[in-house]
DNA sequence: TTGAAATGGTACTAAATCAGTTCTATTATT
DNA sequence: AATAATAGAACTGATTTAGTACCATTTCAA
């Protein structure tokens, strides 16, 4: 199994397809040019969209905006919203509850939790405007907000 | 799903576990300590045993001792053995033996490049040692060699 | 010499998760 | 009215994980 869901993985490309992208993109026109499977990136983009991400817009020429900074979006983030938060082990989440039965003696608790800090660190650092590639930039700049976009596609 | 599956969890437990008993131990023995199916850990041993970090004796006192040590031991290295390689997402193979439909234009393969190689680094770079509970000590030192092991157990 | 306790090796299985589909409804454009 | 898009929910198939089961071999001790 891979470290990130292909959930995960297409949302990246969707995020940053639409930032290259301001005037916005249906799932159809993205998963044509990724021959990604039409639905399935469609249940994803629904899911960017009710988590804030994106703005939607029904109708024949409708479709998703990013509406986000993202410098502002972290890999944490968009885990969060689409799997689940990151965590290490499974026994992570029972030593936040308190219910590992050798949490007074397990010889590796400290340790890993050291590592969990370390790779949560790196998802929260890291944001889209990282992982854009830096040769492809928005035709139009979105830094003077959302009502310059042309076709005015908002939520 | 975590990170590290049960498998990689176990492993770092027994490691941690044979460290702090040189004269070794046996599944039974771990499996009670941390309430963990037997049969499950004892295939876990076995491929520890078959990848060399532990040397087997068997028979009524037989059981299994750490013979790697444990700055020697990353993280990645443990990963490898159970179960495969770190890698990011799906198509970091594909981008590797160049299949990936997307490679031409994918906006997202730079970035995520780069994230792999933090991850990678923090697998490769904690060993063992730095799990290691500080606060345990191996009740006989392993730095004079095998062949003081009490019980004389060797492959 | 026999029984118990350990590993060696392999194959198998059940449950959980992931990836993807399907269906119906609603909205907007032409 | 037809078409093309999102909204929302439920469902399904394939894969993976976690764990079992079995039998053989080795060793020790009574």
């Amino acid at each position: 199994m891979s470290f990130f869901s292909r959930k995960m993985d297409y949302a990246l490309l969707v995020l940053s397809h639409l930032h290259g992208n301001p005037d916005g993109s249906s799932a159809r026109e993205i998963s044509a040019k990724f021959s990604i499977s039409r639905p399935f990136l469609a249940n994803i983009m629904k899911t960017l969209c009710h988590h804030g991400y994106l703005s939607s817009h029904r109708g024949v020429h409708g479709g998703y905006v990013l509406i986000r900074k993202p410098e502002d979006i972290s890999l944490a983030d968009i885990m969060q919203s689409l799997d689940e938060p990151f965590h290490l082990t499974d026994c992570s989440k029972d030593i936040e509850k308190q219910t590992c039965s050798a949490r007074t003696f397990c010889p590796i608790r400290t340790g890993m939790s050291g590592v969990h800090d370390r790779i949560r660190t790196i998802l929260k650092d890291v944001t889209l405007a990282e992982i854009l590639d830096p040769t492809i930039k928005p035709s139009v700049s979105l830094q003077f907000g959302l009502e310059l976009v042309s076709n005015g596609i908002h939520k």
